[in-house]
DNA sequence: TGTAGTGTCTCTAGTGACTAGAGGGTCAAG
DNA sequence: CTTGACCCTCTAGTCACTAGAGACACTACA
């Protein structure tokens, strides 16, 4: 049986948010000593890391919700388990595709003055001031 | 002389949005009707635009303040500028690095059982359970 | 058995950048 | 002068935590 904090140690999770998954249903609530102190067995270690792993890559706290609720639905669990997972990667595609766009810009925007020193229209500042400077949406 | 109304098409930030920059100091407190209502003028057009523009780009609203500080004092401008957007550039950087990251990752798991329907070890969800399958830190 | 020090408890409030809703007042057209 | 769209302030909610206060529990050592 591990403390919180052994827990929190073992898993990398902070103590403060071990004890905000169990408020939000993510974690069941644990045994408790005599004292009201939470005491974890190796199951409760072990949905803690899953959720971890999750949250490491991005899913939400709901995708998580929805993914435990698959492990204990075998029948039905891979392929929608799949569905969540392409969502995510679509998420994080869709989010990198973003990005990129925005680092060009940035890039642009940041090479216009910064090599001969002072000039007294500053680029970044005109190209935020102006859309029509740039070479394209965002 | 725009409502805010007006204003919120104009630049396409919400309404609430703007009186939120008003409340945060990002934008001035414009002029009101005798029945107190805002009325904006070229210049908060102007202020507004710049800011929906930098948030389009990610930036903060502390990095757009410090930017909208920038423009009243053109001697220090540039450089400074130049130095908030390089921050943002790499932040940008850092976060697509990441995702890439993700991305691959999840490419990985998902591709673990989505061939022959229903297996009943669910790739998706070991992969989740254990960190030993990842191919890498994330 | 006493005590010191670390860990844990609950509760409230704060983060960033908004968004939603209640309950009211104002403006402009017809 | 009424209708309907717009606007006002204020509070509370979002997500996924993080910080802090004030009190209580556990453990190791004397």
């Amino acid at each position: 049986m591990f403390s919180i904090g052994q827990l929190s140690k073992r898993t990398k999770v902070k103590v403060p948010t071990i004890r905000y998954y169990e408020e939000t249903g993510l974690l069941d609530a644990p045994e408790r000593t005599d004292g009201n102190q939470r005491r974890y067995d190796a199951a409760g270690l072990e949905r803690l890391s899953f959720i971890k792993h999750a949250r490491d890559l991005g899913f939400s706290i709901e995708a998580i919700a929805a993914l435990i609720e698959l492990q204990g639905h075998p029948d039905r669990s891979c392929q929608e388990a799949t569905n969540i997972a392409t969502a995510q990667l679509s998420d994080v595609r869709a989010k990198i595709k973003r990005l990129r766009a925005l680092e060009k810009e940035l890039v642009r925007i940041s090479k216009g003055c910064d090599e001969d020193g002072v000039s007294e229209d500053c680029y970044v500042l005109a190209s935020l001031s102006e859309h029509g400077l740039c070479e394209r949406e965002h």
